[in-house]
DNA sequence: CTGTTAAGTACATAAAAATGTACTACGTCA
DNA sequence: TGACGTAGTACATTTTTATGTACTTAACAG
């Protein structure tokens, strides 16, 4: 998913006047080939790197921290850092990515309906 | 937004057997820069090509008909063409995109409680 | 006969996103 | 001393998306 902004949301870049600023803003939010997955992945509990990679499966390490660290970035997911070795960093939900979770479970629900009719 | 598969939704590229079957159908349904903008437009009522494209702004032809082209080959919109020259051309959505508004609805709200707070 | 119009198409190009490979840090275990 | 494991980082490269420019079609107005 291409982001309307490259690089976060820029208000400038899409006008508040626009009428579509708030479908816009949590798309840009969402955007990104895996970021539906992740938080639908947090949605029951907290996970933690290694958990995540090895759910998604096919994801690169650096793809799958870029995500993590824009979705930390814009406020939806918490990081909370271990001091052990070897490191444990666990990622959940904040209350705004909390609020995600309706449209989550709205989608799942679509995809469900009509996703698996191809079969 | 990046599509989890390239060209459509492959079942073989996200094995129905994935937890997250569902909103990854969903995800690759509603990804492209503005197909969340588009469908939201689409909501109220149909809109001609010209309407779409010029209520969008920025978005180039190419863009466009691509984006429109994947939304009808999806199932979630209707393209109308009446045999007149100059064309006319109009599309709407269909009842399975009707199924989105709730989605679209639930993210528009979203982004009007958090997105305006950076103001 | 020519220009105008809407909704495209075709193709080359640019920009953005994702990937692969290699490398790091640091305590613990043997 | 040296390998192990987790959660990364860095960087070059590939893949995917989006863009820009030019061209098309056919009826109608002048």
């Amino acid at each position: 998913m291409s982001r309307i902004c490259k690089d976060g949301f820029d208000k400038e870049c899409i006008k508040e006047q626009r009428e579509f600023y708030g479908i816009a803003y949590t798309q840009n939010l969402l955007s990104g080939r895996w970021k539906y997955v992740i938080l639908w992945f947090l949605k029951s509990k907290e996970r933690r790197y290694s958990e995540i990679k090895a759910f998604l499966g096919d994801i690169s390490q650096g793809s799958l921290t870029k995500q993590l660290r824009e979705l930390e970035t814009d406020g939806v997911i918490n990081r909370k850092v271990y001091p052990e070795v070897p490191p444990r960093v666990e990622y959940s939900l904040t209350s705004k990515g909390e609020e995600l979770i309706p449209i989550i479970d709205l989608m799942e629900e679509f995809g469900k309906k009509f996703g698996e009719q191809v079969d």
